[in-house]
DNA sequence: ATGCCTTACGCCGCCCGTAACCATG
DNA sequence: CATGGTTACGGGCGGCGTAAGGCAT
């Protein structure tokens, strides 16, 4: 179980062919055939279905381990690298949509003010990468928004050691049409509007797979899907009456009015691994006062 | 960064020495030292002091990263094999000292009288190595015990996807010598002891850390340390006066007098990576039952 | 008939062992 | 001077590419 060939079935998994792979870790087709029998003969077992190339059940197994251990490795890798090189000069932050806006604007400048000069790169990602790239050092730091009780730290998926220290909190708000029957009222729980109907929009709003974590309910069926990170798209859509959508209350500030719901607060936290000196370790201390 | 390079590291770094590395891993010194001198070009950083041989800072930082990489990298084997291998006929529980006795004995009997028949193994081990042995497949099931609030789980290193079920939860006592002032007393917080003399018997009795960490208290100071399994052995150093211990109830049964800790349990779990049937899902229906 | 994965085969390069070399206690 | 890590060098083998083979759509 090499871990190149770890890497190549990865990447037919992921590419549903065998072609795809070998193009993109630049192998022959060949070279990919034999890895992945390599890695089947090793483990006694078949793990993909060939034409059309699908999992098995072990290969979905398989799967499971083998993304986090590449990740890990990566990890590991940027860990001790971070730890001897000397700190870049330039700097890269990942943000989800709804983590921008948290005072990043204006701890940037404290960083551009530097000398010597850095122009910061600002990248936008699904909450899911985040941590990802950062624990890999594609991202200098990272900066995650989620849903959680009061003081409670979000949820991190499990990428190795890194660091999170929050940024802001700040109440959550329902969305609601106009004329809907609950519009007006002071706050609402959560579990009384799981059977609404929701517009699902990951990125611009709350993910609802959260909301049924953050409520323990197993409502929040999705009417609508957005794809996109455009919260005032996402307002548009909520108001014309396609579904509820959760959201920060500053986000909808001017724009529409929501119902706040107590108990909750959506919450942006910094993730880095380990600062030293440098634009990193200057943009942490401007958003973290 | 190939694995066998960083397993080849691990070992160096564990003995203190390239040739002890060699011989344990089969190969010559001479590989050995191509493998780190491999992984220090890599990372371009040197990793290991020669002469005395030592780990520098992005050595033990590797280390951190590689110990836990590996181990995953034997689970994930583990994993896909157990999904596919028909259920082995052979059954190896793994326990820590303090969690025998919560009902193993009495589970074992419905397996041995099982057709085929099947000799189970018992293996008594150091609490973190039964996880990592559990993921990795070396045991088929692991008992582990430790203390925690009244219905919390235990807290396990994380070495992947591990199933955890309660099994017993007792009382918990502290062992006082003779004439000791607080005995007789009907209750103790724990946090009341930090400043006494604690036996430090990680294997026999709580750790230390351990208490620390359920107390948020720094203290529990060891004032001997037993090294060792044999719960009567440390009883009679507690009661000798060397100093504290903190165990289950039932363990000191009929021995001696302790007295109770609220708030806080001795708990066992049973650790498996997923059932299938055979003599490992019917010892686990039997503890749980 | 045409993609697309597999198998056969040869060559290149990597990796390990032998052995000489060197540093340190 | 001895113990133990490093360096030089050669040989074996594993892995990749080329090309031919098979199989399903």
């Amino acid at each position: 179980m090499d871990t190149h060939l770890l890497r190549t079935f990865v990447a037919v998994a992921r590419h549903g062919s065998f072609t795809a792979a070998a193009t993109e870790l630049g192998y022959t087709q060949s070279a990919v055939s034999q890895h992945v029998a390599a890695l089947e003969t090793d483990l006694r077992t078949p793990l993909l279905r060939r034409r059309p190339v699908a999992l098995t059940d072990a290969g979905a197994r398989l799967l499971e381990h083998a993304e986090p251990l590449l990740l890990r490795l990566a990890a590991a890798r940027a860990d001790v690298t971070r730890l001897v090189a000397a700190p870049a000069e330039h700097l890269v932050v990942g943000a989800s949509a709804l983590a921008l806006g948290g005072g990043l604007a204006g701890a940037l400048a404290a960083v551009r003010s530097r000398r010597p000069l850095v122009s910061p790169t600002v990248r936008v990602l699904e909450r899911a990468e985040i941590a990802a790239r950062v624990a890999d050092g594609t991202l200098d730091l990272g900066l995650v928004d989620g849903v959680a009780a009061p003081t409670d730290p979000l949820p991190l998926p499990d990428v190795g050691p890194l660091s999170a220290v929050a940024v802001t909190q700040a109440p959550l708000a329902v969305l609601l049409p106009p004329g809907h029957p609950l519009e007006g009222r002071r706050g609402l729980r959560l579990a009384d509007l799981a059977d609404a109907r929701w517009i699902d929009a990951p990125e611009a709003a709350m993910p609802l797979d959260r909301l049924r974590a953050a409520s323990g309910s197993d409502g929040f069926r999705p009417s609508l899907r957005y794809e996109g990170t455009d919260v005032r798209g996402l307002i548009a859509l909520a108001l014309a009456g396609h579904g509820l959508a959760l959201l920060p209350e500053p986000a909808l500030d001017g724009v529409a009015a929501g119902v706040p719901v107590p108990r909750l607060v959506h919450r942006v936290e910094l993730l880095h691994g380990g600062l030293t000196d440098g634009p990193a370790a200057l943009l942490a201390a401007a958003l973290t006062g």
